[in-house]
DNA sequence: GAAAAGATTAAA
DNA sequence: TTAATCTTTTCC
């Protein structure tokens, strides 16, 4: 039998940049301390919902009161279509343990879609797609990477919508943690993989309900004042209809935005 | 049973 | 630009 060559990362790769000197823990407040950057080039514009202290440095003092009166999203709100859920989860929180991400960018894939991976019926691995809204679809991609999707419309339809980024509202240490990263930029958390990996979650969270309280959560959030859409990405093996379809959303302005940008437009 | 491909990422 | 990495699905 051929050799199982597992050839494992360098730890060199790793990039916690300060090990030694960890990032101080606040247990009276979910302040998130921050590392001046001044060598910053093009200084980076704070995501809107950060304020701002006297330092310059951003709190999530706002995110902390806001989401108080925000509640978990019942399951009524996801069975809508895909494409309708889709733009309508941008600014939303989602929630596990002390990390809480505002969705910043989403992809909606649908029924009679060829690049839905509801296209080849249920499966061991789409049952959940093909359940209803509310639900978590996670799967394994490139055999690396976790992918969230939250399932949209109604039982038997088969739709979801791809979570490809979010900003970080409270949890950064663990979210750095997880991403074995020490950064507040976008790198951090712009690309579907990275969501997974900061949430901590691997396949056994598919078909979650978010709507239940105490495990992975959706809650509300401020709805954005503009949003850009564009073709998804990383679909090149569908069809051109599909790979044309502007069902890429995403906040407009807000730099936590994965690559390319550049096909992103106003509607 | 075997093989191909993938809703990606990080590093060069 | 390319390697890493492995599950899922399809094809024979």
């Amino acid at each position: 039998m051929n050799k199982k060559k597992r050839i494992q990362r360098p730890k060199t790769a790793i990039k916690i940049t300060n090990p030694t000197k960890p990032i101080k823990k606040s247990t009276t407040s979910t302040t998130i301390i921050v590392k001046p950057n001044p060598k910053s080039k093009s200084r980076a514009k704070p995501s809107s919902h950060f304020l701002e202290n006297d330092e310059g440095l951003p709190t999530t003092s706002y995110s902390s009161n806001y989401l108080e009166k925000n509640s978990i999203l019942s399951p009524d709100f996801y069975q809508i279509d895909a494409l309708d859920l889709a733009p309508r989860l941008l600014g939303k929180h989602l929630k596990k343990d002390d990390v809480i991400l505002q969705i910043t960018e989403v992809e909606a894939y649908r029924p009679n879609d060829s690049a839905c991976h509801g296209r080849f019926g249920i499966t061991a691995r789409t049952a959940p797609v093909f359940g209803p809204g509310g639900h978590a679809y996670v799967y394994l991609c490139y055999g690396l990477h976790t992918m969230l999707n939250v399932v949209a419309d109604k039982e038997g339809i088969g739709a979801a919508v791809l979570i490809r980024s979010c900003a970080p509202v409270s949890g950064l240490e663990t979210i750095q943690r997880r991403r074995n990263l020490i950064s507040e930029k976008p790198v951090l958390l712009t690309g579907p993989g990275k969501i997974g990996q900061a949430l901590g979650i691997s396949k056994e969270w598919s078909n979650h309900p978010l709507f239940v309280p105490g495990g992975l959560e959706l809650l509300d959030g401020p709805e954005p004042e503009e949003i850009l859409v564009g073709p998804r990405v990383g679909i090149e093996y569908a069809s051109p209809e599909h790979v044309n379809a502007l069902w890429r959303f995403a906040i407009a302005g807000s730099p936590w935005i994965s690559a390319p940008k550049n096909t992103l437009r106003p509607p």
